[in-house]
DNA sequence: GTCGATGCAAAGCATTTGCACAGAA
DNA sequence: TTCTGTGCAAATGCTTTGCATCGAC
């Protein structure tokens, strides 16, 4: 869905720009970050590039994942466990996330309506929306029969 | 709304049932963080209280707004900025944020339609919503003339 | 040759913890 | 008297930054 072969030229396009240089490890970080897919801390894109180029650092690593986001390849979330987390993105498309409490699965959605009403309620502060975060946590009415179905945790 | 007298007396049980002491730190740190009213961040409550009592440090109040939370009189929100912030809790009722990312006021709105969509969406992949967090950060629509702004960080 | 990028270590923040002493029960 | 709470400072975990060097252009 997101391609490497994309987020390679909006990166380098986003450099041309800005004035910025094309290096070894911002070309392996994109592609370490790209092949990961999910949402990847920056341990992780440490510890698989390092495989390759083990001189490889946090500064750079930081810097870079920040340089993606800037660059719109990536974006950043902030999960509950206080440590950042990238997933590979590619342009302006956006999506939140419904999550099953019984199977973990993540559905992504975005709604016009929901959308329409935020701007709604934002406008009556006088305000505009930029982004937002909305995530919906919810249980299963298919009960046991759902074949997805985790085993309780406790 | 939101008495501190109830929070009180659950606070009370709740260190009651728990072998815990009642402290004035805790009297107090109650009575401030109640009439702060908000999104209070743990320096805004460590400030009211050192007026009242000087030698509180920021472990006491650290400890003892997880213990409010515990006790379930109080809410923690982590929004964007990094710092935890809490809110006068009682009870279930529950209510979504609007953050202005130009003076940092926090607005809260708990809309009918935004809860209907969800749970329309949630029944389409068969799934009941439980619980959620949807925070909207917005932009200023007064610019300059607003007020409340704050200087830009950068 | 310029000037941005990197790597290291040190610094920054928000938060937590170890420890000796204070103070509820 | 017992054991939890407090206050200080040091430690922690994640992230950023200063600086000398490296390397893309």
């Amino acid at each position: 869905m997101y391609s490497v072969i994309e987020a390679q030229r909006r990166l380098g396009l986003h450099m041309q720009e800005h004035g910025l240089k094309r290096t070894r490890q911002r070309d392996q970080l994109l592609e370490v970050f790209y092949e990961f897919g999910g949402h990847a801390s920056v341990d992780e894109v440490l510890a698989r590039v390092q495989l390759r180029m083990p001189g490889v650092g946090y500064a750079t690593v930081y810097r870079t994942m920040k340089l993606f986001v800037e660059a719109g390849v990536a974006h950043e979330r902030k999960f509950q466990d206080g440590q950042a987390r990238y997933e590979p993105h590619l342009g302006d498309e956006h999506h939140d996330h419904l999550i099953c409490l019984d199977c973990d699965r993540i559905f992504e959605f975005d709604d016009p309506v929901i959308e329409a009403r935020q701007a709604e309620i934002c406008s009556a502060h006088h305000l505009r929306p930029e982004h937002h975060r909305h995530e919906v946590y919810a249980r299963c009415t298919l009960g046991a029969t759902c074949v997805n179905r985790k085993p309780p945790t406790r």
